[in-house]
RNA sequence: GGGCCCAUAGCUUAACCAGGUAGAGCGCCACUCUGAUAAGGUGGAGGUUCUCGGUUCAAAUCCGAGUGGGCCCA
């Protein structure tokens, strides 16, 4: 940035944003500011990693923006701020994607190509993806700490990980084990409940008999997932709810059906059954124990066969619906897994991790599961066992990252026992504040007291790789209490058979495979696996800082002051990182979280490829600039609730910034011109006026408000008072006053009290604004202070209240001038006359004495921001201008009273005029005027006001303005010099003169009368449209102007 | 289906926690001002405060139910 910018032109976001990124990067203002503060308290924000997928969106570009501003606001109060961002880059999204691109079907094609050439894929797309995000942040101008991001793929980010699931299992908090799970069948991975998207799907959904052991009776249940069927292994009922016995007859043939009693008749009508009655009643606790026939048991020979088994049991998640008989494979789904668990069965899955069916499913073996359904509905039919059959349609889930319908499977995995910890989980919750305070309390709450277990393993290759090492060749449970739990690379070197150098080695899969720990003879090698994702973005707190391997930042600034993601991060990263150091330290690993939402469409939907309606941040910039997007999206209330985009914010952003263009090179010329320099005065030294202080005093409000905001995570309490201070306080009033006092020729006290009242409250504003608007306030800061302070606005300290400045009866005084202002303008409007043209007088009835004292008190202010010659007050009980009352009488209610006399008395009403509204001094006219005794009633009559020529009314909440127009020659001679004035200024700028350009003005006006009254200010003409001479000669290419009907003809010539 | 949150002018929203005439900005219409301003000013039109019920002298505000939307969980 040059010393003096171009500052002539109007606002232009895009240059001058790129101007001020040239400037920071050759002055290297960001390293230099964070050196600035770095002897500050520390401010430990701690970034939550996006995940590295393509371009940030509008919803990004908000949370990015929010932290930029937080971490501003806080240098601005001293703080040494902590601002290494973040990139989660493991995972299946990346892994599908890079699939996707090597034209992979399933996972045996990533065994052929070679894990260890996949997972470099895999880096180097996660890389570049990583590239695109960081550009698009630097672009709306975050300054975090870009060549130092913290990537949860290095090494020394996956030992923190590996650290911290160590510490779970020292404290005894890791198991292996099986459970149902959510399966992709193609990425053939287990998925996180938070993973799985839902859609609407068709299924079968069918009605099936089970043969009771003993005798020939059926259990009826029913199911949309038929390929389950083949893992049976109880039947479930509600103890609680009553079951029928009805004996149901279709042709020749009769069948004992047992269904819960209220949906008989539904179930017996799907049978289509042609008669039925009910033969025995029993509840749900006489059928426990009751033994049926496997309905699959020639197809499946080996399906489930233990004395237990394939039996009836209750169960409490049983509801009266379809037939209140409930087909269960512990095996495969939850409930039926934490049912069948209970009562010791056995967890017979016949499918693989792929969704193919084992050689346990006997006639189904290597059939894909879900498309087995329609042979086992056929089979089931065969063999006289299906009731009814049908389509259903309902919600079911998918994997989010291939769109694979998931299936429930019980699997081998590994477990960190949250549920264990629960109490101090949830005390922990109550360790930090969040912003909404209900998002803890109630959301983040009900969610860590329903949190299961931790299901941590992954079958996948692009994560960061379990580190237990168990026995070769061991059982499950050997495996789970012979395991040796590695936590950090030094431990690892120690350990295992090979040589590594713990500083170099890379942590992924194709090295740590390898490795092997051999341990009292025995040789121990790697469990396969690798942590679900969310593992790695869970640990960001210490690994951000170096943890383990660095250990005194950590000691010094963890737990985080602070932390900011949008809503679903409360059972995301809010989530697992509180589980994850609970269960590895026992404590809270932040203290501040500030919970925002997600970025809406403008049509209030969220913003989709698929309704079309995305913005991208990109976009925003390239039409309107960084700072109005900026200022956009920091104006919205960052507290839970949603964002809906819009195009007219940003654009109106755009426009009050232009404004504070505007007024920040409106003094510059007259500055340049009086060799002002701000140095040279202090708002001590300077004969400040009453209007200074009032803008000073506004200034000391307003930072109060705004630090107010930034406290309480309101900042867009903040952005409101910036911005009103700037275009309502400083550009429509402060400026307009003060204008005369700065186009002053001489040097005087007041000139000098206003450049320097404006330079102050502009480089305070400023301040202000630089952590919302960071481009235009450094622009604007250079120029104002001449590089004579800080090298970056961002490193200035923020400005602190002055109370000796702040007067706030005076600020309520200012206030109420303005408001008695619009109303009189709103009289002259009446009236039909422009502020151009004064007016003789104006009178105000004061609402009361206080009103009263302000108008005498700023009589001066308001006479001149009025135009008008002579401003009054009007006493209680003081006339005005002489105001009579006209009167229109209610024929409804006067009739009925005077009856015939009713016309003669509507015939005075409308003839006479009052002095007051007065009923009964009325009664008293009326009284006289007919001869006769007349008493009107308030009800029988309405004032009207009657105004003497050129006089009218306005009311405002203070009180009543009544406005005098009356012309006189004097009015008339100021009205159309300013009017000749004006049109010269217009034609000086139509030829593009400068601002200190001398010329001589021809004026030309056929009635004489009016030129004559122009020419009574010749001299006031000359002076403030800088003319050496003014002449009354016709001339050629006089250019003409029609002046309250009358034409005018001027000429300028410029004067050598 | 469950938990939490949201609904105020055409648009963005304030007032809601702690009940007392719903206020602003943008947009629209009319008029107007301007040597910082591709700006600005004044006025006008525009509201069933999502619906229904309750508490209360009084409800946008508190309570209950419903409708629609969002997040999360099933």
């Amino acid at each position: 940035m040059e010393k003096d910018v171009q500052v002539g032109g109007r606002y232009e976001a895009q240059l001058l944003e790129e101007r001020v990124k040239e400037y920071w990067k050759q002055s290297d203002a960001y390293k230099k500011t964070k050196e600035h503060r770095a002897k500050g308290k520390p401010f430990f924000f701690v970034d939550g990693p996006p995940y590295t997928s393509g371009a940030a969106h509008m919803g990004t570009a908000w949370n990015k923006t929010l932290k930029d501003g937080y971490l501003r606001y806080n240098r601005m109060k001293g703080y040494q701020v902590y601002d290494r961002p973040g990139f989660d880059m493991h995972g299946l999204p990346i892994e599908t994607k890079v699939e996707e691109k090597l034209g992979f079907k399933n996972k045996k094609d990533i065994e052929a190509f070679g894990i260890e050439k996949f997972i470099e894929e895999c880096k180097e797309f996660a890389d570049f993806q990583r590239e695109g995000l960081q550009k698009d942040f630097i672009s709306f101008g975050v300054w975090m700490d870009w060549e130092n991001a913290y990537k949860t793929v290095t090494s020394e980010y996956m030992e923190a990980a590996w650290w911290g699931f160590s510490q779970a299992h020292k404290r005894g908090l890791v198991e292996r084990g099986k459970r149902s799970i959510s399966q992709c069948p193609r990425c053939e991975t287990s998925i996180a409940k938070n993973e799985i998207e839902y859609h609407q799907v068709k299924d079968p959904s069918i009605y099936v008999k089970f043969e009771l052991e003993d005798k020939e009776e059926f259990l009826v249940i029913w199911t949309t997932t038929p390929w389950t069927l083949p893992a049976n292994t109880f039947v479930a009922v509600n103890e609680e709810f009553t079951y029928q016995k009805v004996v149901a007859v279709k042709g020749s043939v009769e069948e004992k059906l047992w269904i819960e009693q209220s949906l008989v008749d539904a179930v017996v009508e799907k049978g289509k059954y042609d008669s039925w009655e009910i033969e025995q009643e029993l509840k749900g606790e006489d059928m426990i124990e009751w033994k049926y026939k496997h309905p699959l048991r020639q197809e499946v020979p080996n399906h489930v066969k233990g004395d237990r088994s394939l039996r009836v049991y209750s169960a409490d998640f049983v509801e009266i619906d379809r037939t209140g008989l409930v087909h269960s494979a512990p095996g495969q789904g939850e409930d039926d897994f934490r049912a069948g668990k209970e009562r010791g069965l056995e967890l017979f899955c016949p499918v693989g991790t792929d969704g193919i069916y084992t050689t346990d499913a006997g006639k189904y073996e290597g059939k894909f599961v879900k498309d087995t359904n329609e042979e086992i509905i056929e089979d089931l039919k065969n063999s006289g066992l299906l009731l009814a059959e049908e389509k259903y349609t309902h919600d079911y889930g998918k994997c989010w990252r291939c769109n694979t319908n998931i299936i429930q499977i019980v699997t081998d995995q590994w477990f960190i026992k949250i549920t264990e910890i629960k109490e101090e989980l949830i005390e922990n919750i109550t360790k930090s504040s969040w912003y909404p305070e209900w998002a803890r309390d109630n959301r983040f709450y009900e969610f860590v007291k329903e949190a299961p277990d931790w299901n941590v393993s992954r079958q996948r290759y692009w994560g960061i790789p379990i580190p237990i090492w168990t026995p070769e060749g061991a059982n499950l449970e050997e495996e789970s209490k012979d395991m040796i739990v590695v936590g950090t690379r030094e431990e690892l070197a120690k350990l295992v058979d090979q040589k590594i150098d713990p500083k170099s080695v890379d942590l992924h899969k194709p090295t740590v495979d390898k490795l092997t720990i051999t341990k009292n003879g025995k040789k121990y090698t790697r469990v396969p696996d690798v942590f679900d994702v969310w593992i790695d973005s869970s640990v960001a707190t210490w690994a951000t800082v170096g943890y383990p391997s660095e250990k005194e930042e950590f000691e010094a600034v963890w737990p985080a002051n602070l932390i900011m993601e949008a809503h679903d991060q409360t059972r995301g990263w809010f989530w697992s990182q509180l589980g994850m150091s609970s269960a590895s330290m026992g404590e809270s690993p932040y203290e501040n979280v500030l919970m925002h939402g997600w970025a809406l469409a403008e049509d209030g939907r969220k913003m989709s490829k698929s309704l079309g309606n995305i913005v991208s941040p990109r976009e925003a910039i390239e039409k309107y600039g960084a700072d109005p997007m900026r200022l956009f999206l920091l104006s919205v209330n960052p507290q839970g609730e949603d964002m809906r985009f819009s195009w007219e914010e940003i654009e109106e952003m755009n426009r009050r910034l232009n404004i504070l263009w505007n007024v920040f090179r409106f003094p510059i010329p007259y500055m340049e011109i009086d060799g002002f320099d701000p140095r040279d005065f202090t708002l001590e030294e300077v004969a400040l006026e009453t209007i200074d202080k009032w803008i000073l005093s506004r200034l000391q409000t307003v930072k109060q408000i705004v630090k107010v905001g930034w406290e309480s995570y309101r900042q867009d309490q903040s952005i409101d008072a910036i911005l009103n201070l700037i275009v309502e306080d400083i550009s429509r009033y402060y400026i307009k006053i003060v204008r005369e006092r700065m186009w002053t020729d001489t040097d005087t006290d007041s000139k000098t009290a206003a450049y320097v009242t404006l330079h102050h409250v502009l480089v305070e504003a400023i301040v202000l604004l630089a952590p919302f608007a960071p481009f235009i306030a450094e622009d604007i800061y250079q120029n104002l202070t001449k590089k004579s302070e800080n090298l970056t606005v961002h490193m200035c300290d923020f400005p602190v209240v002055d109370l000796q400045l702040q007067d706030e009866k005076l600020e309520d005084e200012i206030e109420i001038v303005r408001i008695l202002e619009e109303s009189i303008a709103h009289a002259r409007q009446i009236a039909g006359r422009k502020l151009r043209w004064p007016v003789c007088g104006v009178e105000i009835g004061a609402k009361n004495d206080k009103i009263g004292k302000i108008v005498e008190k700023y009589k001066v202010l308001l006479s001149e921001r009025v135009n008008a010659k002579e401003i009054k007050l009007i006493r209680p009980g003081e006339q005005g201008f002489d105001v009579k009352y006209s009167l229109f009488g209610h024929m409804n209610i006067i009739g009925p009273t005077y009856g015939k006399s009713t016309a003669e008395i509507i015939g005075v009403l409308n003839e006479i005029e009052l002095e007051a509204p007065d009923i009964e001094e009325l009664s008293k006219v009326l009284s006289k005027n007919l001869n006769k005794e007349i008493s009107m009633t308030e009800e029988m009559v309405e004032f009207g006001e009657i105004f003497p020529e050129n006089v009218a009314k306005s009311t405002c909440e203070f009180g009543v303005i009544y406005i005098d127009t009356t012309l006189t020659e004097e009015i008339e001679s100021e009205g159309y010099t300013r009017e000749v004035i004006r049109r010269v200024q217009e034609m000086r700028k139509e030829q593009g003169l400068v601002v200190d350009q001398e010329i001589s003005v021809a004026i030309s006006v056929l009635d004489e009368r009016i030129l004559r009254l122009i020419m009574l200010h010749e001299e006031l003409i000359k002076q403030e449209v800088r003319a050496t001479e003014i002449t009354n000669k016709k001339e050629e290419g006089m250019k003409e102007w029609v002046v309250e009907g009358t034409p005018i003809e001027i000429k300028l010539a410029t004067i050598v």
